[in-house]
DNA sequence: TTCTGTTATAGTTTTTATCTATATAGAAGC
DNA sequence: GCTTCTATATAGATAAAAACTATAACAGAA
């Protein structure tokens, strides 16, 4: 089998003219060169090579031949360079998953942060419901992914990175909370809005719901945040909406109370996952810490960082 | 240093999603293959894989290398194809060189019959003077060329070819000889046209009037056989052509009277000529044989081929 | 837990690439 | 025509590496 070191010792060869200085030139020794040559020769069944005292020149198949040795010598370089080029972990493209609640809302105030400190990594985002996140992840469809705990799966390592909390979210007109705070027991016997079944703020909104007696509307379901957004405004009733959507889409407070739940845990909590085995969990780390960051300098009115929580 | 067989292991595993299965597929033992995959990632300094005992899948590195992988390995695959082509020696591409005395005069007789009987052979033909062909095919700027003896060099294989007359051309008007035929002796004194001093022709012509007491006339000298022909048809005196030019270019007898000289040697010899050392000599020595056989069969009555004075 | 299947490591053998030394053969020079 | 020079080829030995067998380590399933 003709081997990468056998047709460059060919290439050197062909353009000195001369097995001798071919030698050199890799320094390596002539009869070495001269083996390597004829075994070559023999295992693509032609001869390459015209040998005389005075020169070595090419015969007219290996003249033909040389184009494409050069190719798949230039293919190599170029293949070596790329590798060293990504052999700085930071310089690949990874795939992360995100949820629809959470992505849009959260990746267009952190992406400009990585590509600061990570200025040649490249991320190739995809949007999915989380359950279809985890089992991305462990099957290998994504390197890492930004889900809402709890997870499904126990074979992922886990950095949580903060806490999100559920503001209740009323029309105008509805006048519920006179100073945008209301407390728990007010909740009780209230109908909530809620999101389809596939997602998983569902069953956060379904949980606490169950915990302060408030009661999950199944009759209109919305789709997605916005369309929950707009149930609230058409008059539908009341909902609970993550802080960071409130804050990246509600922009005409006119039309809507946001208003603060008092004394009760009504959050989410978000986590970057990613294989355990994976080798650039370091990497993952790294950024798992500036998205902590990020949000503790930026959105520490928002959201709650947790550092000591890392997997 | 990555070696082909490194990564055509690494495209393996990757495509097995498995060690274990990607050393079934390639026949090696399992240990084999996780040693050669450790040293590639090593040489190419980054993790391609990343090892679980369920399966055994790209890193984000690995997956963007995979396809410039890919590349080597084609192209890999496209040289040794071509090599397995250009193994049938008659398969390649031969440079021929041909002087412009006898080239267009000759090849097209010829080189049909040579891809008749060599259909993969191909030829790439190159007109120059003949002293220049035979420093070319010296210099390997030629595989082998076609040349009037005798040789300067004497470090050229030759394989005599056939033997071409020089016939005597005369306006018609100049009625120099009744049927066709002068004796040599009635050459002495009369004025021959010749070509210029570059050409071997010149030389041949230069010694015949040496022999038989004609004069080269040196005031005009044509360039080329062609021009020649014209200076003898415009009346500035006669002109020694090849037979094989006559036969092919002077279609109008009624201008010229073409005369056989008696009892002279008046021709020239036709060699092939390729170095010793040649690996693909014997082909050679077929293409020769192929010419005079073809001389015979067709052009006997214009040239005598030589059969027993090979090199 | 034990069993199973997968990868990694240790130690050995075989293969092959490389070396040094030398033979061989044209080319050049005496 | 002989010697000398230079280039390649061959022989034999050595070092490197690629391969194997056996086994350890380990995760996941039963």
């Amino acid at each position: 089998m003709a081997t990468l070191k056998q047709i460059q010792y060919f290439q050197t060869v062909a353009e000195t003219q001369s097995i001798r200085r071919a030698a050199d030139r890799l320094a390596i020794a002539q009869p070495t060169l001269s083996t390597q040559l004829a075994a070559l020769e023999k295992s693509l069944g032609i001869t390459l090579f015209e040998r005389t005292r005075r020169l070595t020149q090419l015969t007219p198949a290996g003249r033909q031949l040389l184009p494409a040795v050069k190719q798949v010598i230039a293919q190599w370089h170029e293949m070596r360079e790329l590798a060293h080029t990504l052999s700085d972990t930071a310089a690949s493209t990874h795939r992360l998953g995100v949820p629809p609640t959470l992505g849009p809302y959260l990746l267009p105030n952190i992406v400009p942060s990585i590509h600061q400190q990570f200025d040649r990594l490249k991320l190739y985002v995809r949007e999915e419901p989380p359950s279809q996140l985890e089992t991305g992840v462990v099957e290998g469809r994504y390197d890492l992914a930004l889900v809402p705990l709890p997870l499904r799966s126990d074979n992922l390592t886990v950095d949580v990175l903060f806490r999100e909390p559920l503001m209740l979210v009323a029309a105008r007109e509805a006048n519920l909370a006179q100073n945008g705070v209301l407390r728990e027991q007010q909740l009780a016997g209230m109908s909530i809005l809620g999101l389809d079944e596939r997602h998983q703020l569902h069953r956060e909104v379904q949980r606490i719901c169950e915990r302060t007696g408030a009661v999950l509307n199944r009759d209109y379901e919305g789709t997605s945040l916005d369309t929950l957004r707009q149930m609230v405004v058409m008059g539908m009733g009341v909902a609970f909406l993550p802080a960071l959507y409130i804050r990246s889409e509600i922009h005409r407070p006119e039309e809507l109370d946001v208003i603060r739940i008092e004394g009760a845990r009504l959050y989410r909590e978000h986590a970057l996952v990613y294989r355990p085995g994976s080798p650039v969990r370091r990497l993952y780390q790294d950024l798992a810490n500036l998205v902590r960051e990020r949000m503790a300098n930026a959105f520490a009115d928002v959201v709650t960082p947790i550092f000591d929580r890392g997997g």
